[in-house]
DNA sequence: ATTTATGTATAAGAAATTTATGTATTTTTG
DNA sequence: CAAAAATACATAAATTTCTTATACATAAAT
């Protein structure tokens, strides 16, 4: 993550609800759409991204197809069907973290 | 900070939001706010408030009165003038996060 | 009289991330 | 065509941030 510290701790979020909208993500897909997504704003650095993917995938909630594309090795990563559960539930939370951030901010649009 | 994770590197731009706001705050004062704000979502714990005050009080982005009230101590902080301005920093980062998040949560939204 | 609320503080440990490397192949560019 | 950049994964050390636990002290409430 480049840049602004508010990321942390959103990064297994954005990773399960990028994997719920696509199917299946490899890591290095998972940085380029982040990056595409946020207009260069969050770049996801790999130091992050894969100690997190090996613990979700540790949890129980993705699982891994590995493939060879062009003679390199892609991982692929979907949601188990745990996963897809404890996605909603993240989401949830996100939705009422951002609700709560914008009333921080904004406490005059609380209505 | 209770539960959730998201909630994790944002504490800073609290405090400096919520001061740009009431002029001038103490410690439990933050930390009674913050609860009634997100209606008990989120619980500032004293071990994550006060070494954050003292860190941004070191860098220079706040300064502290100490008084008596009822014989008992309160610090009262307020912005510098270095703090006001980054602070202002802070929340456009702040606003740019959650409209990222948002176009991560809900990408058919983002037009 | 005891518990809860108010008020500040620190220290140990856990968790998430940054920074720095490392390896290897393919594609682009000068 | 040689060098650089992009693709693709990975880990380890250090740092940052936060939780949990503890500490002390006074005021208010039960």
């Amino acid at each position: 993550m480049k840049n602004s510290q508010l990321y942390k701790g959103s990064l297994n979020t954005i990773i399960m609800k990028l994997l719920e909208e696509k199917g299946r993500m490899y890591g290095y897909e998972i940085t380029q759409k982040v990056k595409e997504i946020t207009k260069g704003e969050l770049k996801i650095t790999e130091g992050a991204l894969y100690p997190a993917l090996h613990k979700l995938e540790a949890e129980g909630f993705l699982e891994v197809e590995v493939e060879k594309v062009d003679n390199r090795l892609r991982k692929y990563y979907k949601l188990t069907e745990s996963g897809e559960k404890e996605t909603v539930n993240r989401l949830s939370e996100l939705e009422e973290f951002i609700r709560n951030m914008q009333v921080l901010v904004n406490p005059k649009l609380s209505y």
